[in-house]
DNA sequence: TGGTTTCTTGTAACCGGTTACAAGACGGAT
DNA sequence: ATCCGTCTTGTAACCGGTTACAAGAAACCA
């Protein structure tokens, strides 16, 4: 021991034991061109004696540049956060960029305190907070961080945004009902105050009306229990159910059991769909209907689309994606498919 | 427009419109109590006025904290990928620091230059590379780097492990068997050159010596596909087996479906078991018994682990975390239990 | 009154990089 | 020999914060 701590050498010491300036160390490691081979291998040798390696955080203060992405996701649900960050993931190594994990399980007054503490730390920001107003948020962000919104209701901010057309897919999801001949069809909403549960449930109610049938809808908050309960309620107060179809898949996985356990044939006498196209969505028996969102293409897009905004270039405000219908099972009581796995139950999959 | 584009205000800034200096400035944003409160109001005032908010960078910089730990993980997949994080994102929250992802689904190369660039960005590294020697990869990390190591084999430089024993946990499986009068019991390995998937076919092969009954091993890499591919290929060569333990829950999960689409009564004829116990595997029908490792603990606990660390304490070099065996409707023959959901299936859990 | 202590405030160096600018070295043309 | 252009190299300012240190003001005491 010297006494003195092990310290992490600086370019000012490479400089210093290669016998030159701090400006061509720092050429060197840039892969700069304008420096000589023979003093270019003097600093690496240094460099490599010493072990030195840059300070990415001093680089990142002199360039205005992190490379950091930020990512301020909800409370975070199994599958649905693990897909949308492999996308953002994938994308952003592609861009070689990294990502910068912050969640927003807190209130509105912590919430911006922690995306203004982002500030210097990233180059740009994903924000997804459906119970958040976004022009609340944003309005309380300086204007130089780059931000784009993911799947929240409009923001008069000026700040793009990605989405996913949630009515447009609980369309869809009812005139595939419809067409296999199901009309009493309820359907399972998601949280309240929640955005996508408000727009699927839209969807369902206007596709309903315009099918000429009644809207039926039970509360849910997302999770397996809610398709429990709603299938038990449904039992006490209606028998006459032919379709339920979920805000998403964890409550139709829920209604799935619950019938199954209360021996009712599914999709026999009650065809049961969901949404988001969970992996599990294809495992469990029988394999469940719904609509696909591509939600590792949802985050990968949302890297793209901020890396542009950050690299100044300009992106149209608005962006949806469409989610598509993959039938399986649970919903065609005509055929029940012999092939439970493989491409058999991609069908529907990329259909408009 | 000014012609000059907007830019954020500096502490300088803010200094010169409050007329005082950057020393006060500061100190105002640090809360130290040494500030006369009418001078802590001018600076408040017009930080407002500017819409100042602190670079987080140039504070890290000078600091040389930046309150972010480095996550590295190995090719994402699903279930254990969020629930690892989420375990992680809770810890971090709780101490005020943030997660900075990077994954390593790079060469060992690629993956040391990754490690390096992460100095200066991060107070430390959460390293998991089941695929990787860590004594090459921490053998050119800088010291002054904290790091440590998850489920990863270990390592000779010193650096604090935490691992989930495997072998252990795998012996527990075959001891249950066995105590449910399984006796030709095969296992299904997970990827080769994976540490777990080693450690998990280890402890197997040494409880069914133990019990006097010979070990027989199939290859298979994790995923669903493995565990069809090894039930069709028992099929074909064996007839004889009554319990088929899968090195994890996806595996098991296919060897399921393979099962149950040859008309093969599980538990009845043969009994199937996994380990990780994902959320999926209560799910499924009939319910999977598997090994519970509290996944987003063992994340909780890495954060924990090296915030330790950072903060200069000791820490034990290596901690074993203990799965626990958790009996589902896939093992036990006798009782064909009643109670699909609830509290009924976790039978077994938190048993040492 | 002067001396001592305590509190507030400002100046300037520092964290570890990047880079504008200037100066020196070298080669070729006149 | 002189001039010019090109290439290499170094000096020092800068990014935006923190903080050691010093100095001034205020309070307290004898």
């Amino acid at each position: 021991m010297d006494g003195k701590a092990f310290a992490q050498a600086t370019i000012r010491d490479v400089a210093r034991e290669a016998g030159a300036s701090v400006a061509s160390v720092s050429r060197v490691f840039n892969r700069l061109p304008n420096v000589r081979p023979e003093l270019k291998a003097r600093v690496e040798a240094a460099a490599r004696k010493l072990n030195y390696v840059p300070h990415a955080g001093a680089r990142n203060l002199s360039l205005a540049r992190t490379g950091v992405i930020g990512v301020v996701l909800p409370d975070l649900h199994g599958e649905f956060f693990s897909e949308i960050l492999r996308g953002m993931e994938r994308e952003a190594a592609m861009r070689g960029r990294h990502l910068l994990l912050s969640n927003m399980h807190m209130g509105l007054g912590d919430g911006i305190e922690a995306l203004r503490n982002m500030r210097g730390r990233v180059d740009g920001l994903i924000v997804m907070a459906p119970h958040i107003d976004p022009d609340l948020l944003f309005a309380h962000l300086p204007a130089s961080i780059p931000a784009i919104l993911l799947n929240g209701p409009e923001n008069r901010q000026g700040r793009p945004e990605l989405r996913i057309d949630n009515a447009a897919g609980a369309r869809t999801m009812v005139e595939h009902l419809v067409a296999t001949g199901r009309r009493a069809i309820v359907h399972i909403a998601g949280s309240q105050g929640n955005i996508e549960a408000a727009e699927r449930a839209r969807g369902y109610s206007e596709a309903m009306i315009l099918a000429g049938l009644a809207p039926v809808i039970l509360p849910g908050n997302f999770d397996e229990e809610s398709g429990h309960l709603a299938v038990r309620h449904l039992q006490m107060q209606r028998t006459d159910v032919d379709a339920i179809f979920a805000a998403n898949d964890m409550m139709a996985i829920g209604a799935l059991v619950a019938l199954r356990d209360m021996g009712i044939d599914v999709p026999g006498q009650i065809a049961v769909a969901g949404f988001d196209n969970i992996p599990l969505a294809r495992l469990i028996s029988p394999g469940l209907t719904t609509m696909a969102v591509d939600i590792a293409d949802l985050g990968a897009r949302a890297v793209n689309r901020l890396s542009a905004v950050i690299d100044g270039e300009n992106v149209p405000q608005t962006e949806l994606r469409h989610p598509s219908l993959i039938v399986r099972n649970s919903t065609n009581k005509q055929q029940r498919n012999d092939r439970p796995e493989g491409n058999g139950d991609k069908t529907g999959e990329q259909m408009p």
